[in-house]
DNA sequence: ATGCGTTTCAAACGTTTGTTTGGGAGGCAC
DNA sequence: GTGCCTCCCAAACAAACGTTTGAAACGCAT
């Protein structure tokens, strides 16, 4: 076993097979993509892996770890500077809180988002076990944070809707954003225009808005 | 190769091994699930997949068929009578069309339609190209069919952007009902409250109704 | 009973998988 | 130099995978 991080100075094995596999992951899944894959793309040996990571699964949380750390830590900033603001947050800058702790941690890397969000869909269907426990130890806290401040910028919809709601907005994102790249292009040839992620993004937001906010069933 | 079709009398080994694969597909996934898992849960002899099927792929293909062929059937039926009635559809009533579709081909066994949603986001996820082709090829047709009533339905909205809230729409879905069992024990602890998978729908469809019909972004 | 097509079976096939091994560079302390 | 620790490498490991094989068992018409 050894250091997690590259020692900074030039790009090391470590970062090399985390770069890659995160493309890899992504692009084909967890078990579908095999070490080799990963460790000749990235012009590593194949022992490396198990060498610094320990297993596959592990390095399948530390892909995971490297994008999620920075974007709870950048949202729960964010989320105690709305919590001083105390009583004035809506739904709309809260939403956009959320998006801009997304976008804020790929610097200059704007297809990373895609990975993420696909990373994350992955996660999430693919998950059997442990990556379920990780995710609700590592980021439980921010995540009921944030829950905490829809349920004051949004009072007219009681919590355990809001708790539907949330869960229906969350497939919304991770589906789409997940699949953003195909449908892009998709839109690029069927309507001949061509969309940026940012008016994806808008698009969602003002989506997402209308779901959470919508007329309460009749039951 | 023979038929793929059991010959009426008692459950014959096809489609043990279908019922078999379609619950362990869901459960772990399609490259986590070995066929020698499938075969062995079924009661049948390993080589039945390759004899019955011609491979792993060609089952993951006849699971899907045996779920979309009726469904699709269903909603086809279902939209031509929409069509006859010229004009008054409302957005509710199509997205209740649809649901009504997927519940109805599910006979007498309602954890199905949750399996049906999770192999669905599963195909979504995972698909890398013949899953993607097999469904626009046999299920492109009536989709076209559904998003031309939509337009009826929601003349505001315009195309584009009705197209990306579809598939926001079909993202709150897929994520949501293929979590569905899971989601609804949290609702039970938290809130300690049962929930029935048909009040899940009710909420759902007043989101998605909110989504598809919420205020048009500033751009 | 004979013959034929269909289905089942245990066993083996060749690959590919994640992981482990033992040795050998390279850098730093003493 | 000698030791020591970190890291890299080619090779091998055992296990699991999808698939194929050839023979046995079955159903059914003749």
């Amino acid at each position: 076993m050894a250091g997690t991080a590259g020692r900074g100075a030039e790009r090391g094995t470590v970062d090399r097979i985390l770069d890659t596999a995160e493309v890899l992951f992504a692009q084909k899944g967890f078990a579908e993509t095999s070490l080799r894959a990963i460790t000749s793309k990235a012009g590593v040996n194949l022992a490396a892996v198990n060498y610094h990571f320990g297993s596959k699964e592990a390095l399948i949380q530390a892909v995971f770890e490297r994008f999620l750390d920075p974007f709870c830590a950048r949202l729960d900033g964010l989320l105690t500077e709305l919590e001083s603001n105390s009583g004035s947050v809506t739904l709309e800058r809260l939403l956009a809180t959320l998006s801009q702790s997304a976008l804020a941690v790929q610097k200059g890397e704007p297809h990373r988002v895609a990975i993420f969000f696909r990373l994350s869909g992955l996660a999430y269907s693919q998950a059997q076990g442990h990556l379920r426990r990780f995710f609700r130890e590592h980021y439980g806290e921010v995540f009921r944070r944030f829950l905490e401040q829809l349920a004051l910028a949004v009072p007219e919809v009681p919590p355990m809707e809001m708790f539907w709601r949330v869960h229906f907005a969350l497939g919304a994102t991770i589906f789409t954003l997940s699949g953003m790249d195909p449908l892009r292009a998709i839109c690029r040839s069927d309507f001949a225009v061509e969309v940026l992620p940012q008016q994806v993004e808008e698009r969602l937001l003002a989506f997402l808005a209308g779901g959470i906010r919508a007329q309460l069933p009749a039951s």
